[in-house]
DNA sequence: TGTACATCAGTGAACGCGCGTTCACTGATGTAC
DNA sequence: TGTACATCAGTGAACGCGCGTTCACTGATGTAC
C-alpha cells in the first residue's frame, strides 16, 4: 500500500525482512499483477538475498496470504474512515460506503483476485476472517439503522447488506477490466452507485 | 463445454485438430483452472503431440481466446433460449436472464477469469467484441420494453441494464468464491437475484 | 570489562521442474501430367 | 490408371527461461561466566 521507505539497514541484519517483504510484495503485486510476482523480486526489493524470504515465511502462499491481509487492513480502515463521516442510518452512509469500496478495487485492480479470487478460498478458515468480515457487517449496520428509521421492520439487514455489497462489488469488477466502457463511454462509477443504490432503496420503501 | 468424443482418427492428420484443441483446452480449463492450464496437455488430450498446436495457434495467447470466444458463444445460447420462454417486457424475464447469468458463472467457475477478467481486455478490440455484446443488449431490450409496459420514459434502458447486470455479476462473481456462505449460510442465489431484482425494478416504478 | 559460545538472520550458488516454443524431420494427401 | 511432386499436418527431441526452494556457509548479536 504506502511506501515507508527501505531504510537501508547498515547492517547485515535486517531490521524487520518480514514486514519489508510484505511491502514488496505488495507492490509489486500493484505493478506487475498476481501471475507476474515473483518471490526472488520481492526479495530483490526488500535489498536482500532469493533464500532469505524463507526465514521468514514457509513459502510464496503464506507470503501472499500475509499480503492479502494488509489488503483488507486497508480496506476496513478507509471503509471505517467513511462511515464515520456521516450521519448513521443516512441514505448517504450507504451510498458513501459502495462507493468507497469501488475506488478501493478501482485504485488496487491487482489486487481483486488476490481478495476476491481463489486466494479469498484459503482464508476462510485462517485467523483474519474476521477483518474481512468487519466491512460487511459495518454496510448491515448501516442498513439496518436505515431500515429503521424508515420504519421497515420485515426486512433482514444481513440479507440487503449482501445485495448492495453484490451491487458494487459487480460495479467494480466491471469497471476494473473496462466492461463498461462500451455501453456507457465515460461511466462515472460513483454515479452509478449512487442511482442504482438510490433505486435499491427506493424499491425497499415501496413494499 | 460439451464433450463430443475425440474420435481417436485412425489416420497420421488429424480430422479437426483446430476444434478439437477448443475442446481439450476447455475441458482442462475447467478440470483445473486457467493457470494449471498447459499447452501441452491439451496437445495430449487432443491425442497429438507437443508441437502440433503451433500449426493451428500461434501461440497459448490464441488458442486462449478462441476458448474464450467459444465460452461467450455458450453464455449467448443460454442467454437467447431464456429469453424465448418469457413474456417480452415480463419482470418475470428479467429475473430469468439475471439467473441465467449467475447460474453460468457458478457452473463454469473456472471460466470467469478467461471471460471476465485481465483476459476479457484483450477481446475489446477483436471480431468478437460482437459476441460479447449480444446477451447485454438483450437484457437492455427486455428492461426497455418493461419500462415502456410500466409507463416509464425517463429511463435509459442501457443504464438500467448496466445496473442489473453488475448486480448479477457481483452475485455470481461472491457466489463462486464463497464469500456469500459466512454471512448467508445455504444462501440461494436464484432468490437472491429474484429479490434483489424486484427490489430494484420496484424502485423504478417509484419514481 | 572481557572472552567463549550459541543462536539465527542473511548469503548465494545450485537444483529441479514445468512449460512454451522451435525445428529438422516424416508421412499422408491430392494434383498435374 | 499410374507416377512424380508439392504441400502441409503432425512428430518428438531439444532448447531456454523463469522461478520456487534448498542448503552448507558466514557473519552479526547477545548472553553466560
Amino acid at each position: 500500500m504506502n511506501n515507508s521507505a527501505p531504510a537501508k539497514c547498515s547492517s547485515y541484519h535486517h531490521g524487520d525482512l518480514h514486514q519489508a517483504l510484505i511491502i514488496a510484495a505488495a507492490e509489486l503485486i500493484e505493478e506487475r499483477g498476481l501471475t507476474g510476482f515473483a518471490m526472488i523480486d520481492a526479495a530483490r526489493r526488500a535489498g536482500v538475498s532469493s533464500g532469505a524470504p524463507y526465514r521468514h515465511f514457509k513459502d510464496k502462499e503464506a507470503l501472499l496470504e500475509a499480503v492479502c491481509q494488509v489488503a483488507f487492513m486497508a480496506l476496513t480502515e478507509q471503509i471505517n474512515a467513511t462511515i464515520s463521516k456521516f450521519e448513521p442510518g443516512s441514505a448517504a452512509s450507504i451510498i458513501a460506503l459502495g462507493q468507497t469500496y469501488v475506488h478501493f478495487v478501482t485504485s488496487h485492480p491487482q489486487f481483486y483476485d488476490l481478495m476476491w479470487g481463489e486466494h479469498g478460498l484459503r482464508d476462510l478458515e485462517s485467523g483474519h476472517a474476521d477483518l474481512r468480515a468487519s466491512s460487511f457487517y459495518t454496510l448491515a449496520n448501516a442498513v439496518g439503522s436505515w431500515c429503521q428509521r424508515k420504519g421497515i421492520e420485515d426486512k433482514d439487514p444481513e440479507d440487503l447488506a449482501v445485495k448492495l455489497w453484490a451491487l458494487g462489488h459487480g460495479i467494480g469488477g466491471l469497471a476494473l477490466y473496462n466492461h463498461l466502457d462500451k455501453f456507457m463511454p465515460a461511466a462515472d462509477v460513483n454515479q452509478l452507485i449512487e442511482t442504482s443504490t438510490h433505486t435499491f432503496l427506493e424499491g425497499l420503501s415501496r413494499n
